[in-house]
DNA sequence: GAAAATAAGTTCAACCATGAACATAATTGT
DNA sequence: ACAATTATGTTCATGGTTGAACTTATTTTC
């Protein structure tokens, strides 16, 4: 009953996820903001980065790496690609599957943005060890593990 | 020139960085499928949850807590008072001001959903100590602070 | 004390994201 | 071999988010 012994804000694990989400909040709309000087969204970089790091994959392998929906994927590539910055090759062995390249221009423009995307990062985390830095990134694993098991 | 000498995926501060947009990804995800049950959008209990610690906040305030603009609130709260979870009252001494309160069955709603909150991140964070969450809490709070000083 | 600057809130148009329904292609089961 | 199921990608309608322009109220400046 007295509004103050039930606050969530009073639990630890509660507490400290609202910092790693307002951390994960500014970071992405300053992000945006870097990004405003290549004229490319931060969907696009996401797009574009894991072309560059996974060439040749599909649309869906690339939306569940995202963990966003096909149909996202599907609108966002052809604004990539008007630019130039990827190509879509049909698979020749499925004809249902798209398979995503970078073009010297976008492999270019990817290393520029991911360059800012670590800058921020860098800057950011400066006063913060390799140490932590691994630790944080164990623990943020775990969840991630836990919640691809949860369910309800 | 060699490609895989300058992946970001290698410097620990880029790569445990991800980790942790995407455990905040997730966590928002499910939590947006937790909430359906109350009919309810995270950003509707994004507000609530800030009526519900800080009662009377103004608009203004609301959208300074919350990062977004105030054009977002102006939005949002006329679906959430139309369902009769809170009140505006204009403030007595600034005509400008429209203060924001829960009603009884806004402060009912907001527990249960904080409530679902706080299931999901206890269960994702239940193999990780108190002392670790709240080193991790430090961490981001001095992202945080680096990055609200953060310009260009 | 009037003009200028600042602040709170709203509206609107443009842009994004989402999920359902769809078309096409591949796989499975019998 | 062919019907049913599953998989990939697209389209579309809906709803969410943003920033700029606007209105009204307050504060500052001279």
């Amino acid at each position: 009953m007295n509004k103050n012994q039930d606050l969530p804000w009073d639990n630890p694990r509660f507490k400290n996820w609202i910092a790693v989400a307002k951390a994960s909040q500014i970071i992405h709309q300053k992000l945006a903001k870097s990004l405003n000087a290549l004229d490319i969204k931060v969907p696009h970089l996401d797009i574009l980065a894991n072309l560059y790091r996974f060439e040749g994959i599909s649309q869906q392998d690339l939306a569940r790496k995202l963990l966003v929906g096909r149909s996202n994927i599907s609108m966002l590539l052809p604004q990539i690609e008007k630019r130039g910055l990827i190509e879509r090759r049909p698979d020749d062995r499925d004809k249902r599957i798209l398979r995503l390249h970078l073009t010297d221009k976008g492999r270019d423009i990817t290393r520029k943005a991911l360059a800012m995307e670590l800058d921020l990062i860098e800057h950011s985390m400066s006063t913060t060890s390799v140490d932590e830095c691994n630790h944080v990134g164990e623990i943020m694993n775990r969840m991630i593990r836990k919640m691809e098991e949860y369910d309800r």
